[in-house]
DNA sequence: AGCGTAAATGGTCATTTGATAAATTCAAGA
DNA sequence: TCTTGAATTTATCAAATGACCATTTACGCT
């Protein structure tokens, strides 16, 4: 059972090779069309047949599952909460670092719309994640804010508000699908400054 | 023609009326399912038989145009520019009057939710939306703040990204429906005061 | 009160959808 | 090389969907 390398003019695959051909081609797209795309348009675009699709998933609702997962895991990083508490850096060092990362992990066509579609339709996948990024990342920041802030006290909504207004730079570009700087990096910065300078922070 | 009111009991409508009704029926429906959502099911909510949406709409896709309109119509004020540039109040008080206003008018199920699924389904409406937002206020606020700013020159990111950090606020609520305060003045106005301190301004 | 018009409905069509089963074809192992 | 079994396709079903039309029925008008 070698798992084979998928050749070029090769039709038949190992049930592993195919399966995640399949989940790749629906992952882009269930991003692009949301999850009421037919599984025909899918299977055309997977350049398989339809039926197919069901001799690897029980149903439609486990392929999205399956595409959740490809999407989902792995994309919060472990180190995060470790690299947001470490004091031997400056706060102002760890946010930048943590937001370069984080907006490469998330700052992709499929991850970003995807999760707007997870939301819109109400998937529990969605909040568990944010109250996750809340309760590991965010709280973890609030904590290290009101540490050292020598302004007002920091609250937890001001942490969401630093955060949305990075996370609103990819939803533009990828759900609006509006024009936002190549290197986002001098904005997130400012933002990021403009933020610690509030509590008498940098 | 007198336009009668919807008596309970009542089974027939003034086509205004009962236009009026479909509409508003479909809005609310449209904002929580989707356009997707089958006519069939808008139908039953909206108390009358699908067949009867086509007496009042050609096609579901003309129905959705309505939707929009409705939805989108007179949201942004025209007073707003004027707001924004009027010199006479403190750049601070106009910022915080204009999104406490901004943000009642498009802080709403219905709007949030619909702007969201335009976005995702790549309406053109959204995209001239979101231009007509940036060429007539955004704009106008970062002539405002270039005017007066003694620290780093404001530029469109910028703006954007104060935005960004309040609409954020009605993304969490409507979209991923978490927890947001009650009352968001405060959390609005923390952040319009961090964001013109960044720039030296007040 | 009763008539005529238009609002509203029941019934239905063609197409699309998720899903299944039978038939076929490719590739690995003897 | 030839067989065997699994990968893939062809054919198809039942339910759902957008749209249409003939019929019915409620309301305004006289």
């Amino acid at each position: 059972m070698v798992d084979e390398i998928a050749r070029p003019g090769r039709r038949r695959l190992s049930p592993g090779a195919r399966r995640a051909l399949i989940v790749s081609a629906a992952v882009r797209y269930f991003a692009e069309v949301g999850f009421d795309g037919p599984t025909r348009e899918l299977a055309r675009r997977a350049g398989v047949t339809q039926p197919l699709l069901y001799k690897y998933f029980p149903s439609k609702a486990a392929l999205m599952e399956a595409v959740f997962e490809h999407v989902y895991l792995g994309r919060l990083s472990p180190q995060w909460p470790v690299l947001l508490a470490d004091r031997s850096r400056p706060l102002r060092d760890r946010l930048i670092a943590f937001y370069r990362e984080y907006t490469t992990a998330i700052f992709t066509y499929e991850w970003m719309r995807m999760f707007m579609f997870a939301g819109l339709a109400g998937e529990p996948l969605n909040r568990r994640y944010l109250e996750h990024l809340r309760d590991l990342l965010l709280s973890t920041l609030l904590v290290e804010m009101q540490q050292r802030a020598t302004g007002p006290r920091p609250e937890m909504e001001d942490i969401w508000n630093l955060h949305g207004s990075i996370v609103y730079l990819g939803i533009r570009k990828f759900i609006y699908q509006l024009p936002v700087p190549d290197d986002i990096g001098p904005t997130v910065e400012h933002s990021i400054d403009r933020f610690l300078a509030g509590f008498g922070l940098e």
